[in-house]
RNA sequence: GCCCUUGUAGUUCAACGGAUAGAAUAGAAGUUUCCUAAACUUUAGAUAGGGGUUCGAUUCCCCUCGGGGGUACCA
């Protein structure tokens, strides 16, 4: 409907000015509250076709919208915006239009949908998820829903880090002092007690460095000659050496992994659907990177690494092969590059990948359009901020991170808490206590995190995430509940709806609210185009908030005019279900009781 | 040092170059014989500093100051 109305008002120019403008150079915003109307035309910008002041020029084209169409019922200018209001009816058409959609504003995806790559999650398997991948696996899930629902073809994918120095730790500290521990033995998940044994390395490795700086020896070749670290070297060679008693203790640990992170993800209700091993994917990588020699794009240095020269391009000399042969990160991500595009027909790849590695994208997306790859040029990085907490940043090693499993149970747990308090589950069933906690503990978490601009650090405060007031989650699922109470009460009394009725009287706020659900799918067009999931989330929160001050304001049953409440129970009908809709998006789920 | 990024109420977040910079929290004051008070209403409070571009700048450009990240054999 905004889009009729700037045509429109392109048209409205064209009559009385005689010059054509685009279609982006229309500002057409939503009147504010302050004043009377329903959408707002900038002037400003048509100024030098009309030769006029800002009000005479608003004025025209303010009667040649009234005059020529059907939906404009009236205008009004101020400092040079022209408020238009528009007629009832065609607010009843645009909630009769947004009654008849399921899925109001979403594209529907076919054969020749353009093919998105969406690669997000990224583990290590040396230890569990934390708070960071949290938001990534929040961004990279909702980002792929969003990218579906504007029409494309998604696939999710997960390059799994399961090889290199890091799992060798783990793996010698369990050898070392694991005396036979498994997740069945022990009942700890996998990924944690695996975890476990890469802190277990670290501590010993420390005390083993700093005895031998104790003899004199200089911090820089401690740690290189600290035995286990020597040990962890040749682990690591024995690996790549195919050794079968290495390979064999790798791949049980890293199954016990896989097992933990299976219920993380799980849990935090992402998936994938296709997941690629940096075990299988390196090779490809260091093949691609001798072709590249061989063609000259790279160079040899003397003590035989392999380097690409960037200076060209503005950027620095980057390492492709160490000089022992082995290969590094960048390497690798040619390679699982590289499989990919073979396996899939990819129009567009983007990378959830967080921000400290903006420059190792740069290189990527230089080095594999050099390589020959045409969509090198073309890789999005989606890159987002880091979280932060109020006591400072994470660190592993100082034991101040999050832990994914802790902190999900943690929200639950406060989640029951509350809504017991409040006497919210009284009358629910031990099923329906337990699904509705946990819908709303994890969508308490999953909005906090997505609220924010994916590309900003964000600060995350474990108190106020839990927070069941304001721009939450639990708010927006709150109102979901109530309207639903509200329509299995009409259903009670035995209310059915009917079509909505051309006449039917509207309110200013009523109005206001079909607005609102009435721009779902321009916000959704914008959250496809930006990659930004908070544009979703925030849209939720407005459309919850003006419905709260509706369903206050209003009776919805006890209204007796029957055209009046017929209406209002559509409107509230849509507005769940544009919320639901919009929640899915985020992966938050609404409840109908709560 | 160099490169990237960021700076908005006490705090956490908003604002395609558009009107008097919005919310939420925390603070103050109210509203429950009424469809779910996890709600609603009122009130007070901010663009780091200095230049520029123009009808108009939180937004774009330059300088200063502060935060975060990267910086060649960690992923």
């Amino acid at each position: 409907m905004e889009n009729q109305i700037a045509a429109a008002a392109l048209e409205a120019v064209q009559a009385l000015y005689g010059v054509r403008f685009e279609q982006k150079q229309v500002t057409l915003q939503k009147t504010k509250k302050e004043f009377t109307g329903d959408l707002t035309l900038v002037v400003f910008p048509f100024l030098k076709a009309s030769h006029k002041n800002p009000q005479q020029t608003a004025e025209e084209i303010g009667m040649w919208l009234q005059e020529h169409v059907a939906a404009v019922a009236g205008y009004n200018v101020i400092n040079g915006f022209l408020n238009l209001v528009l007629n009832t009816s065609t607010w009843m058409d645009t909630l009769s239009t947004i009654d008849a959609a399921d899925k109001y504003g979403f594209v529907e995806v076919t054969e020749q949908s353009p093919l998105v790559m969406v690669e997000y999650s990224s583990p290590n398997t040396n230890k569990p998820l934390h708070l960071g991948h949290i938001r990534n696996n929040l961004l990279g899930y909702s980002l792929a829903e969003i990218l579906k629902a504007n029409g494309n073809r998604v696939v999710k994918t997960n390059i799994v880090n399961d090889r290199g120095i890091h799992i060798c730790k783990s793996m010698l500290a369990w050898k070392k002092f694991g005396h036979g521990a498994t997740p069945a033995s022990t009942g700890q998940k996998g990924d944690h007690l695996v975890g476990d044994y890469y802190v277990a390395f670290d501590k010993a490795y420390k005390q083993e460095v700093n005895e031998l700086m104790a003899q004199g020896m200089s911090e820089d070749d401690a740690k290189r000659q600290a035995p286990l670290m020597q040990e962890a070297g040749e682990m690591l060679r024995k690996w790549e050496a195919g050794d079968p008693e290495v390979r064999a203790l790798w791949q049980t640990m890293n199954e016990w992994v896989y097992a933990g992170f299976d219920e993380t993800y799980k849990r935090l209700g992402v998936d994938f659907d296709k997941i690629y091993y940096e075990s299988q994917t390196y090779l490809v990588g260091k093949q691609k990177v001798a072709e590249g020699l061989e063609k000259g794009l790279f160079y040899r240095r003397e003590d035989g690494s392999v380097w690409a020269n960037l200076t060209a391009d503005g950027l620095d000399e980057k390492l492709l092969l160490r000089a022992d042969g082995t290969s590094v990160y960048m390497t690798q991500d040619i390679g699982t590059a590289t499989m990919r595009f073979s396996d899939y027909a990819i129009d567009k790849m983007i990378y959830v990948v967080g921000n400290e590695q903006n420059y190792h994208f740069q290189v990527l997306s230089l080095l594999l359009d050099k390589l020959g790859f045409e969509w090198g040029k073309s890789l999005v990085h989606f890159s987002y901020g880091m979280v932060e907490l109020p006591e400072g940043k994470m660190k592993s090693r100082e034991g101040t991170v999050v832990d994914a499993d802790d902190l999900m149970d943690e929200m639950v747990h406060t989640a029951a808490d509350i809504s017991r308090e409040l006497g919210k589950l009284d009358g629910l069933s031990p099923e329906e206590i337990q699904e509705v906690t946990t819908m709303i503990g994890l969508g308490g978490l999953k909005y906090f995190i997505l609220k924010v601009d994916p590309r900003k650090n964000m600060l995350f405060n474990p108190k106020e995430s839990i927070d069941f007031n304001g721009n939450t989650g639990s708010f927006i699922q709150y109102t979901h509940a109530r309207i639903q109470s509200v329509l299995r009460k009409a259903q009670e009394q035995g209310i059915t709806l009917q079509p909505l009725a051309q006449d039917t009287p509207l309110s200013d706020k009523e109005t206001a609210l079909i607005q609102q659900l009435a721009s779902f799918p321009s916000v959704l067009r914008q959250a496809g185009q930006e990659y930004s999931p908070s544009l979703i989330a925030n849209y939720t929160y407005e459309l919850v908030k003006a419905y709260n001050q509706f369903y206050h304001d209003f009776s919805i049953l006890k209204e007796e005019n029957a055209q009046l409440r017929n209406m209002r129970l559509v409107l509230s009908r849509n507005v769940a279900k544009v919320v639901r809709n919009a929640m899915g998006l985020l992966g938050i789920g609404v409840p109908d009781k709560m």
